[in-house]
DNA sequence: CTTGACTCCGTACCTAAGTACGTAGTTTAT
DNA sequence: ATAAACTACGTACTTAGGTACGGAGTCAAG
């Protein structure tokens, strides 16, 4: 209580893992590979880590959840290096994978939908439309 | 040549591995994870594939580029268990699913484009407003 | 009838993305 | 001031989705 009476925001790796909703080895396993970068350990005591992490965490969660790997991740992330010319064509490359993805994800959708539209008929039926199609999608 | 004269459409596991464009370690661990059954072995010889193996690797290498893992791909290719109200019902919960990716897809899609937009200014800029936001995606 | 290619099978190894664990140090609450 | 809780660190283990390897059997051609 005595210190840090809230100068600035910083945690240690449980708090940042709490409120970023991970696990704490999860974050020293980003640390490990690069991911975010370890705070410097002070000479006595636990580590702080900047209220931004938890941005950045969210963020790597999100994307992960888009079908980016962290590799990739980490590409979106370094974004900065390289002026402002560099980051946008890498900025529009990004851009092109998300659109293949979309339409990927929207033609698998259109194939589905057609399936469960032809199922609609008789629902008690043993025969059924999308088993039949299944194979052949 | 003097046996099988093409009399069924049947192939060994190599011949298999080839026409469906997978290694053949593919197959055995595909069988060993259940997800395609593997033929009996006769008492003497190689074990007999069905053509339609084919088809079915085919399809489970669709679907994981469309990111289903290999236990939903094992759940779409177990629709035909249960009647046809059960594999229209698993089918939709499929296609909300894909819903759902396709939206935050093009959420991503569309913060990424505003960013490529406001980059567009001055290409030469040391200050880059995509490294500015990128951590609020 | 032997050689080369292929199959069978088990086990080991690989990458990605973590998770768990043991030991030692630190902090905090009582 | 001591126990409970947390951090630090290294190493090991886990799951998914394969790939590679080694030895033994089998098949087809010359």
């Amino acid at each position: 209580m005595s210190k840090s009476a809230s100068i600035g925001p910083e945690l240690t790796i449980g708090q940042l893992a709490k409120t970023a909703g991970v696990n704490v080895e999860t974050i020293r396993y980003y640390q490990r590979i690069g991911l975010i970068i370890e705070p410097i350990k002070p000479a006595h005591g636990y580590r702080h880590y900047h209220s931004d992490t938890i941005e950045q965490i969210k963020f790597i969660k999100r994307a992960q959840q888009l079908g980016f790997s962290l590799q990739e991740v980490a590409e979106l992330m370094s974004l900065g290096h390289g002026g402002c010319l560099d980051v946008r064509k890498r900025a529009e490359q990004k851009r092109e994978k998300i659109d293949r993805q979309i339409q990927d994800l929207q033609a698998l959708r259109e194939t589905l939908n057609q399936l469960i539209n032809t199922c609609k008929r008789d629902a008690s039926d043993q025969y059924c439309p999308i088993v039949e199609s299944l194979s052949k999608i």
